[in-house]
DNA sequence: GGGCTGGATGTTAGCGTTCACAATGCTGGT
DNA sequence: ACCAGCATTGTGAACGCTAACATCCAGCCC
């Protein structure tokens, strides 16, 4: 009795196509590559062979003698925010919209020397160019004199280099919470920013006091928050006891959940007492009670951009002139802005 | 007068540091993959040749002879979900952590067709193992016949192939909430169910249904919702209807949200009139009006252990016996839920 | 001291693709 | 009828690494 021991067979491989179709493997090859010099019979009887032997093309041994990789690196700081999670799932998608693979490197930590390394590892690894979605200072720093020759983009970065960056415009984002909230009468407004290692916050913080000093409007004590609901929970306690208080814009939606919880708790009616605006439009804000009023930022457009630069260094397309994208931020009004209301009876 | 034409030097190779350290390319390799063999001297020697020459090796040469590629590929839905994202964030991490890259793959719909077509896509790309976080129903049943010979871990997957499973335990999550519920005087719980295709949804519905039979508590009508804190919204609308309504079951967080505000809205008081319970524990849970009690996932654990299941199968680790992971889920319960108040005043 | 063991190192041959160049055959203009 | 020119196809040599085998030499036992 023969037992039917099928050899464990390799995969296929071009020469095996090669063999079937009659032709050399270098046609085959021409084939793949969509080489325009193929007779149009050679090219049927080459992808029939292919079909039939299922055979798949061996993409390292193409990435070693082409020398890229049609992978690009994408390296980021805490993939859990709403933020850089759909960010990077915007980039995910141009990325293979235009042929491209997508490698990650999630850091938990960002400092100069953790991003070069993440940036090493993605080099070592072949890929042909890299995101950064690293919104913080030193991230940005750590790109401005990268030692890596492979070309960057930068989200959010803001680096002095002069390399690509795309961004939201975040200054302008505050300009327009702080318009509305003046032209609904308030006064002034408060704000609670975010770390001052974060860029964003930095751009939203000086987006704030220029526009209330450009209205000739006093500029309030800023207060810090680490983006987290219960930083705005903390920074909610700290504003109810403020006198005066009508207005305040908060750095993101989940700082201005925590404080809308803490206003609730204290009694402080939104938007009757106090108007609260945020920033990002997470798909939970139009929910809050009251519903929030934000400014809305395009991750997905941050995403697409970002890769359309990197593709045109890496593919030397027409330049466009364009080395930065600036994305503008979309103010939505929603139910926690209203008018200053004079005759308010607070209790303190 | 003579220009200083740099040569467009190309990037060291072993036998660049072979050279320089007077050894042969082998011994190189010998250094690099800590063969035991090297005598303590000449790795000394190699090594500062490398240090030199800051030579780093060339993966896809590497990967061509040895055929792995030391790159774990990632199948996803939707990682601007919370869940989905920090799932995706403990896989990096764990796999990085073994020394493995991540590459990723996010799909916009899960269909047969395109869990394969990613799963080829990464097998292409020489991965040498795959984790796919699709925890729809099409999604398992294309796992349960792959045509690809990669080892496969599926989280949330719950398919019939008996492949390693990762997964929360979603029933008996369900059933913490009901029991949680029942315990506070309720007399049966409604529930807000998640969209059928979800088998985390069906895992909850089940443990709901389950848990009330057992008490012999009647069994509601169930409603369904998309996750979306809209179609909570929505649920709020009509269970504000429902006459004798004491206590809901949601079957996540966001939409929890939404049944909050629709409630606010019509005048129903949370816990005075209803108890809500939701599924997630997203950060925002905390804060919401009230503070949600809801069932903690813990996607980080969920993540490490994919990974761990993975890399057994690939270095065929000590087998631990254990095919699949399971992960409890853990009641935090927060100022959503109280005890029934039978003398209370809705006016509908 | 001769053969034997085993550590340390070198040599050679691929891995599966693309690139550069060569070779072939066909067309058409003169 | 001849040759240029082009489309089509084939040949051989990289790409940079690791695996397998070969070699050398020291130490050891009987």
């Amino acid at each position: 009795m023969s037992v039917d021991v099928s050899e464990p067979r390799r995969l296929p491989v071009m020469a095996d196509v090669a063999r079937l179709a009659g032709v050399s493997h270098q046609t085959v090859s021409r084939v793949l590559n969509d080489h325009p010099n193929v007779r149009g019979e050679t090219r049927e009887r080459v992808l029939s062979a292919i079909g039939d032997l299922g055979y798949r093309r061996n993409l390292a041994a193409r990435a070693l003698v082409t020398r890229h990789s049609r992978t690009l690196g994408v390296v980021s700081f805490d993939t859990t925010l709403y933020g850089p999670a759909s960010t990077v799932y915007g980039i995910e998608q141009a990325a293979r919209a235009a042929g491209y693979f997508v490698s990650i490197v999630s850091l938990k930590t960002i400092t100069r020397a953790s991003v070069l390394e993440a940036m090493g590892y993605l080099t070592d690894h072949g890929v042909d160019g890299i995101v950064v979605v690293a919104p913080q200072r030193s991230a940005a720093r750590a790109l401005a004199d990268l030692p890596v020759d492979v070309p960057t983009v930068a989200v959010e970065g803001g680096r002095s280099g002069g390399g690509p960056v795309v961004r939201v415009d975040q200054a302008d984002g505050a300009r327009q919470a702080v318009e509305h909230l003046l032209s609904l009468g308030h006064e002034t407004v408060w704000h609670v920013a975010g770390p001052t290692a974060w860029l964003e916050a930095e751009g939203r913080l000086r987006g704030w006091r220029q526009a209330l000093k450009a209205a000739g409007r006093s500029v309030p004590e800023v207060i810090r928050g680490d983006w987290s609901p219960r930083a705005g929970y903390e920074a909610g306690h700290t504003l109810a006891a403020v006198d005066g208080l009508t207005a305040v814009f908060m750095a993101n939606d989940q700082m201005a959940l925590g404080l809308l919880r803490a206003f609730t708790e204290l009694g402080v009616r939104v938007p009757d007492d106090v108007s609260v605006v945020g920033f990002d439009d997470i798909p939970e804000s139009e929910f809050f009670s009251p519903p929030l009023t934000t400014l809305r930022q395009d991750f997905g457009e941050v995403g697409r951009r970002s890769i359309e630069l990197l593709l045109q260094r890496l593919e030397s397309l027409p330049d466009g002139g364009e080395r930065r994208g600036l994305i503008p931020a979309q103010l939505v009004v929603r139910g926690s802005t209203g008018p200053i209301n004079r005759r308010r009876s607070r209790n303190r």
